[in-house]
Order: structure tokens, then sequence, then C-alpha cells
DNA sequence: CGCAGTCTTGACTGGCTTCAACGGAAGTGG
DNA sequence: CCACTTCCGTTGAAGCCAGTCAAGACTGCG
């Protein structure tokens, strides 16, 4: 794996900050704390941003550009647990050890902010206290739900419950502009690239899909990939 | 499935109280409110104590027996999300509806308490706060290494992760007394009861574990097995 | 003792992986 | 701006791991 960590530290602009603020749909004590207390950086695509066994020192906010966070088994063997994109938070953690490595998929700018701060402010802001428990709650749910993909589905499956999933985060629901390669999803889905790219070229072929070029997939048939999603 | 749910309501005894604050090694906060604010509960085997989708009111603690906590796709296929035995808190979630349906894997007897009195608890008392979500990290911890299982190991592999999880949880650390089935195992690690029966089968053949009865797994070559787990 | 549920084992199948080759897009340097 | 290189994605052929189907053994309970 490559790193090629080219980082470059300005701090947010109140446009920005306006900007991300609008992108989350309303002001919210965990945004708005990372947007005020939280430094803007820059990674270059494939830089890691922590690893896993290092100390949990930061969380981040996706301003542009996504990450990805995984496990690796001593083979090699990946494992990706979530992508992240332009909004949301993610290196928000309980324990004292990364349990994944995070790394951008494409050039990538997030906010940082340091974990003590954000506890410090949550003992006087209950708001910002319970969002940082929902937060992580919402993840978990996310998390238990691709439980249930890796344990259960079948390719086509996993395909296409990936596939709607994207197009719910997206800005449009119907057209999913893919930030990460097949290998990303092959490794996020459990499977290997050549089943992704052909389970791909099936759903095209079934008139599912269209896939414009490899990095855009047009929900053809969102009925049919819903029931493929069960 | 099958659902005779026979509950039977008591007040916990301080007996009782005395004994889970023992199992869990020490009194904490939130243990503690589960025991003075709940009510004892005993579920029968395989009665459900709530499903997916339901209100989530309760939170609960494992006396004893063993709990199950899983998901249904539409034609049947489960997946187990998670075990839980005597100490284990479950059913604390943040959102609204149950993402789980839970079931008493064997006879099982659990404290309830409302969620509504635990987060009021929280309100003026900031253990417990940290507590609730500490408790929903962990889980989301666990989950995320049960990803890894899912998406990324083999048959063997799986079962062997299996095995040193539940040897690291109760009494013995080479002596594992299951208390579910094979079946149930399966639809945990995502595989056939066929291919978990036949693994178990090899690992005895290698000389890595025994199996004196089928509920009962004696862990005999632990490096053997850490090495299947990466 | 008989029955039902659970577990094991065998034979075969099949879905996904592996191995391999090729085409195309994107980035780089002359 | 084009030739070169590299990365990425697709497709084909063959193999294998786990699934499916089936039968039988074991266990516990009425």
């Amino acid at each position: 794996m490559l790193h090629q960590e080219t980082s470059q530290l300005t701090r947010p602009t109140a446009q920005k900050v306006a900007a991300i603020e609008a992108a989350a749909g309303q002001p919210q004590p965990l945004s708005a704390a990372l947007s005020t207390a939280g430094m803007s950086i820059r990674y270059a695509r494939n830089a890691e941003i922590y690893g896993e066994g290092e100390p949990v020192d930061n969380v981040y906010k996706v301003v542009s550009g996504a990450v990805r966070t995984y496990k690796l088994l001593s083979d090699g063997r990946r494992q990706i647990g979530e992508f992240h994109i332009a909004g949301d938070v993610f290196g928000l953690e309980v324990g004292s050890e990364r349990q994944f490595t995070a790394e951008a998929i494409a050039d990538a700018v997030v906010l940082v902010a340091k974990r003590s701060s954000l506890v410090a402010l949550a003992v006087s802001d209950a708001t910002l206290a319970s969002e940082l428990w929902t937060h992580t709650a919402r993840e978990l749910r996310r998390t238990q739900d691709h439980l249930l993909v890796l344990g259960r589905k079948r390719a086509q499956e996993r395909v296409a419950t990936f596939l709607l999933d994207m197009a719910g985060r997206g800005r449009s629901d119907i057209i999913v502009d893919l930030p990460m390669s097949r290998q990303d999803i092959a490794d996020y889905l459990g499977l290997t690239i050549e089943t992704v790219s052909r389970t791909l070229t099936r759903l095209e072929d079934d008139r599912a899909i269209e896939i414009p070029t490899s990095r855009r997939i047009v929900l053809r048939d969102k009925r049919a990939l819903g029931h493929l999603n069960n």
C-alpha cells in the first residue's frame, strides 16, 4: 500500500464553514464544533489519515473527496468498513486505539478537531454529548446492516444494496458517481474485483443499471434493485 | 420460528443484584441502574424478547441463560448479530425502532429497565451518560471485528475466531460451553450448519480442539487456533 | 421405548475465486 | 500534442470452497 501523504494546513474560512453546514442540512453541535475548533487539512489520494493501532487523538469531517476505513489480515486480505463522503464525520472512537486505518480515496479535504476538545465541550453542552452518542449509534446501525450483507447476501444482492445505499447518500438518487475503485467496492462487499465487475455488467445486461463510465452508474430500475436488496 | 413466550415478572432480590454486580467484576452505573430500576423477567427457550421494527422501550441485562439478536431476509436467511451471555447488557439502542429481533437461546432470566429512565438518570450522572456511549462504542467495535470475519475469513478461520472469542467470554478460557446450536453458530458466522459441523470435525482431527459433547468444545491448541485467527 | 430435534457425514453442485489476457482511460514526460 | 507507461476495468476459462441434497446417528424427553 502506498502512502504519499501530502498534507497542507489551513484555517477554515467562514465561507467554507457556512458551506459545510448548509451541506449538512442544518447547523448541528458536532458539525459546528468541528468547524469552529477544527483545522482544515488536505490529503492526497491514497494518503493515510490514521493507522490501525494508533492512539485516537482526532475526529474528522469530510469537506470534499472521500475516505475509506479498513482492516487488514496478515496475508493482505482487506475489509473496508465504511466509505465516508462530503459531510460525513469519521474517526470518532471511544477507546484509546484506532480500530481501522483511514485513507483518502481521492484527494480529500477534511476538518480535524481534537477528540479531547469535543469531549470537554460535551460536558457543558448536553446536545453535543447526545450527538456524540447518536453518531456512534448511527455508525453501529450501518455496520449492523452491513453484517447482513456480508453474512447472507449473494453477489448480486450485495452490489444492488451498495448501489442503492450510495444513491441514498449522493446528490442524485438516480445517478451514482463512485469515488472509489472496483477494488475498493470489492473489499467493501467481501467479493473480488472480478465478481464486482461481472455483476455490474450483468445488472446492465438486465437493464437494471447503465454504466456510462466506469465511475458513474445510472440506476435505471430501482424497483428491480430494491427487489434484490430484499 | 417458534415463539413460546412464557414470561414471569419478579422484583430482583438484593441477593441477585449483588451476584450480578460481582459477576460484572465491579459495580458500574449502568449495571447498578439496571439492577435498581429493573424488573427481572424469565423467557423460555426461543421466546422473543423484542422484534425488529418494534419501538425501543427497554434495555436488558442477561442474568442467566443466553440471548441471540438477528435480522432476517425476506426468504428466511438469517444473520445473527450477537450472542449475549450472563452479564451482558443488550437492547440499548438510540433510535426509535428495533434493528434486530432478540430471542432467548436457552431459558433466560434478564433484568429490564426503561430506556427513558436510564437516559433521565444520565442527565445528572455523567458517569452513566459516558457509560451509555461507551457501551454502544464497544458494541460497534465487536460488530466491526465481525465484519472482517464475514467479509474476508474462510470457514476454518471463522470458526477458530468464534471459539477463541467464546473462550474469552466464558469462565474457562480452555473449555467452551456453547449455549447455542450449530444452526445459530452457522447464522452467526455466515455459513451453513453442515460447514460448521464439518469444520469442527476437521479441527478435532487436526488436534486443535476436542468435542466431548456437541455443546462443549475444549481448546486443545490455542496457538493453532490463534494462527487461524490471524 | 419411541419420537423429535440436533448433529454428523457423504456425494454432488454451483457460485465465486483464481489465473490469465486484453482493452481502455488517465497521467507523464519528451 | 503525442508516445509511453501505468493503472484500472472487463472478460474468459478453469478450479475450489462452501452450499445443497440426502441419509443416518445421536441425544434428550415424554
